[in-house]
DNA sequence: AATGAATGAGATTTCATTCAT
DNA sequence: GATGAATGAAATCTCATTCAT
């Protein structure tokens, strides 16, 4: 009861001061706001957080960190996705991909603002990902090869080229850069590499113009 | 000769603040680390800043905006490109484009970090990027397939998808992600590509591990 | 208890405020000397004034605005007044309105100094007195009339006379014009008046000098 | 000729500088927009008034106190006064005394709002007057009273409170209280005057309203 | 647990004045 | 005489944190 609501309050300061935190920044965002957000009297945060605002920010970063383990796509779909033919398949991680972004756009927001931030996720698998770090992809394509859907190649390196297009989807979604519009331009890029890694001879459109 | 000291001040205050706000942001870099650091009284800078700091950011963003009219890649260097082989060009690209950066490196972190800084920018080269506005590079491989260097392919999305390499390192070298002992991981890429465009059969080598 | 503690740190930070603005004015007020004065920490006054200086000198004319309805002579006198003889009630009046204008000498003194204050206090019984307000002085004449202590004349001309030496008597507490030694000065005139207001022949002194 | 210009452009930084410490008070008033107000040099003031912002505010009073030695009404209109009748002599009066007010306003202004000002204006012409100096009113009354104009009477309490009336006109120019629309109320007061002290029996007007 | 009054260090900004040119 | 860059003390205000109740 009591202990419940103690865990509730806790919460809610830790979703309400992830809010702040990633619309206005750490600096940004004044204790005082926090308390308000969620109608707590001034010295109240200190029970439950002793160190105060960084403490609060810290806690964030590091249930966020223990939370996301599989923050972004978990080799769990590995078997969806490698039934699906190329184009399919890259929209579809696209589109999973973009969704667990934004369900964690608040934390991902934080850790692009704030340098401490990235020193608390140190095992991040945000920036990470941009060095090639994810051999999930890499595997796909590889048994899309076995079962003679695309042709030989280097696998890691092409695993490593979507992974900068996903990459590029998460600053994104982070700096609000709506991608409406962009769907027709999407396919085009997918149909693009289907193409390329397709096994005959390229049957690409050429004459389509990219919307801008 | 005392205008031109009074030049110079102005110069040392923007350009040290603009090394402060991008190592410390906006709000953690105060009005008297900026005087401290140029060694001038704490007044000096609201007589070439009336309106004080919040001036000086807009001056640096509104200055840099100015200045870098060709912060990336300028057109001028199309030619150069177009007559090395595939991997080369790549690489060259790759490198005057993290040149570019880097010397806009401060401008550029400021910009990743405060949401002010991008409703100055309004027209910036950088976020915009993600979405496939560069023609220079799809102008390159055009030139390549008629001189028969390439094989046919949708020159456009091809220009996206390297361009969304390109932005990657912006990301790379605005969060201090090393690419030292990245080259041939980098290579490798470079020369995936190369093979996916070549217009004869892939000689691509398969076996080696990219580095993490 | 920490209520009414709270109203009195509130009330002390008001009336200090208050002689402070009346003795250095607005601007020769430092916000600190007022936490200085109360014994408060610096940041204090923002807790009950949250917007600072300004708030608490608008707080001090807006509530002495709302007690001073009757700031000067309240109606109820008049029936003492009409029973004296005149010159004991002049003097009666001058010496009632002399007390009510002492006990709100520091708002006075503020609304004489500082123009916002005169914008706020808008429906203000001083300075508007010299236009000629104030019903209650040509009702106590008509009422000696009506019992014949006084000639007829024109009673409410007479009444704005006497205002205007009244309002006089502001200006003079105001600007720290002792009137010590004027007792025989002020006598003198209220028997000149009441000389000319009588019924029979004038019986005026004339050869006393009035003192400086 | 620089002599003359430097005499020159002492005037106009004192006229420009009483202007603005009437209208923004002494502190409100920045030396810079003094010498914006007369398109000057920052340093250059230091030139002419080397104590600065202070010492031009004493000349200010100093000169303005040297120069009205007769800042209200001189005795050379007495003659002209004692020819008029009552009425007519006590607007003249009236008229007179205002526009040596408003020619004066700036430093009046001054007067009232900075204490400084009124220890600097030491044998000054305005507060003083309410303590009853001026025989000037005091020899046209009894001058009238010679040639059987008006009735014997206290004449030193009837120039004092005329005195009064006059006071509360500099109060209310000062304090920029119109009297648009007030001459009639003046009139009556006037004629109120003027029968009481007129010889044969009352014949004022009572049933008239004073307008609000 | 809860409240919000109180603290005080530190931030931004102002401004009279000085001084090198 | 003239300029305006430079100075630095002091003002207003903010805000994380503490603490008595």
């Amino acid at each position: 009861m009591r202990e419940a609501q103690a865990a509730e309050t806790r919460e809610k300061l830790l979703s309400s001061a992830r809010r702040l935190f990633s619309e206005k920044g750490y600096q940004g965002t004044t204790v005082r706001e926090i308390n308000r957000s969620v109608k707590l009297a001034d010295g109240l945060l200190y029970h439950y957080f002793p160190d105060g605002k960084r403490e609060i920010f810290r806690t964030i970063l590091e249930e966020s960190a223990r939370q996301s383990a599989d923050l972004f796509l978990n080799s769990g779909n590995i078997a969806v996705y490698e039934n699906l033919p190329v184009v399919e398949m890259l929209e579809a991680v696209y589109q999973d991909f973009s969704n667990n972004v934004r369900e964690n756009i608040d934390v991902l927001r934080i850790v692009f603002r704030e340098e401490e931030a990235r020193s608390i996720i140190t095992d991040d698998r945000v920036l990470c990902m941009i060095r090639g770090q994810a051999p999930w992809f890499t595997e796909i394509l590889k048994r899309k090869y076995n079962k003679g859907e695309i042709r030989e190649m280097d696998f890691e390196a092409a695993g490593v080229s979507i992974e900068g297009l996903l990459f590029n989807r998460v600053v994104g979604i982070v700096y609000d850069l709506s991608d409406e519009g962009q769907y027709e331009a999407r396919m085009r890029l997918f149909r693009h590499f289907a193409s390329l890694w397709s096994i005959g001879e390229a049957e690409e459109v050429q004459d389509e113009k990219v919307p801008a």
